[in-house]
DNA sequence: GCGTATACTAACCAACCAGTTGGTTATAAC
DNA sequence: GTTATAACCAACTGGTTGGTTAGTATACGC
């Protein structure tokens, strides 16, 4: 015989936050289909009705877990310090920052994965995703405007094209390497090549971006 | 009253191609979990219970197409003739053809991307994988080492490396198009950005591989 | 200390969906 | 023609799943 759980203390804050860490670890797991609402619940340790009580469905709890994933990413992005580096060098340290950013959250490139599967059909109702981006491309414009002047940087980047350049590098080679490892017997995911790939995104990006010397 | 439908002319080949066909749309539309194996049957115009039949399960459906679209990628691309190029246009012309194939073949990485979301759980179990894929690295492999001998390709590239960083460039600007577009508010598939991404491509594996001037 | 908004729960439901049952009929081999 | 095999089908099943109902418990304003 079972007896009923003892009444949980009440703790808003505190069950949304963990709502949304099961939320994202889940998602990311199995995409948003493969996701159950159950599971979710289960894993926050709350009832499913208190998850329908703070995100009304499934969708919309997708999409406050993907906007707090970029928020993540771009506080992280904006928070470093590149004005102490030559600005050839502060663009491969982005290199370096948007890598580990990736390695250290694994459910991003999963969650960003599923999200475009389904065409970006919640992001594109986001009414919030344009501010956390913001400051994206105004980072690497400045850096591109800088490198400019100190002639470290050649004059016709784009920055657009330079952080999708920076961003497929990285994501591709995680997001792929099960299919990667598997076609090509040979297991991306160690140390040893992880560090290798790092170092090959660093020379291909610091060629591409350097004013050719003469 | 609904009359019953007619009894089919049996053609066995047909089938098992119409399944094939409506599966590999099915699947990279909604990826393994978002399809049903009903919308795949309906629009196969065949019987549910004939694809199971043929393929057995839905998993064992999903690997069938895995294996028919990393073949005719590995197919087109061995029947490349490069010989009459230079090494490093060669390895450009590379570039070009899997940006094509990818513009051409919009199931491909949708498919490749829900596989990899699933930790590429078919391509594992997959025996045929391995052969599909024997062809091309060798091809890379080769490349590489006659720019080598020409001197327009520079000493210490990696194959491997060589192929991720093509595929990445490219795979990542389509896969993720939507969600880019509307983080960064600009078409990327529009034409124009389609003949741009495909120049920048060139440029950033251009400048990565060729031997350095003195 | 009372009223009410909200945090929280158990039990439920209807639609859905992968896979099965239990067949019929065309075709090919002999 | 007889028989074996495989192509083909309609209807069903049982477990699952997003979402709901109907309620209790707690904190808080007054």
């Amino acid at each position: 015989m079972k007896s009923p759980a003892p009444p949980r203390k009440r703790n808003p804050g505190e069950s949304r936050q963990r709502i949304l860490d099961a939320a994202a670890r889940h998602f990311g797991e199995a995409g948003f289909d493969g996701a159950r609402v159950d599971v979710i619940a289960r894993t926050a340790r709350i009832n499913k009705q208190l998850l329908y009580h703070y995100f009304g469905n499934k969708d919309a709890l997708f999409t406050h877990v993907l906007e707090r994933a970029y928020q993540q990413l771009r506080e992280q992005e904006s928070a470093l310090n590149l004005d102490g580096l030559p600005a050839d060098e502060a663009i491969l340290a982005l290199v370096n920052f948007t890598w580990k950013f990736y390695l250290s959250h694994p459910d991003f490139i999963r969650l960003l994965n599923s999200e475009n599967q389904m065409q970006a059909r919640h992001l594109k109702r986001s009414r919030r995703i344009a501010a956390i981006n913001a400051q994206h491309l105004k980072i690497y414009r400045a850096l591109i405007a800088r490198g400019q002047r100190e002639k470290t940087v050649r004059g016709d980047l784009d920055p657009l094209q330079l952080s999708i350049n920076i961003a497929s590098l990285g994501f591709f080679y995680l997001m792929n390497r099960h299919t990667l490892s598997t076609v090509f017997k040979s297991d991306l995911n160690s140390e040893r090549m992880r560090r290798k790939r790092l170092a090959v995104m660093r020379d291909v990006i610091g060629r591409w971006i350097r004013a050719d010397r003469k």
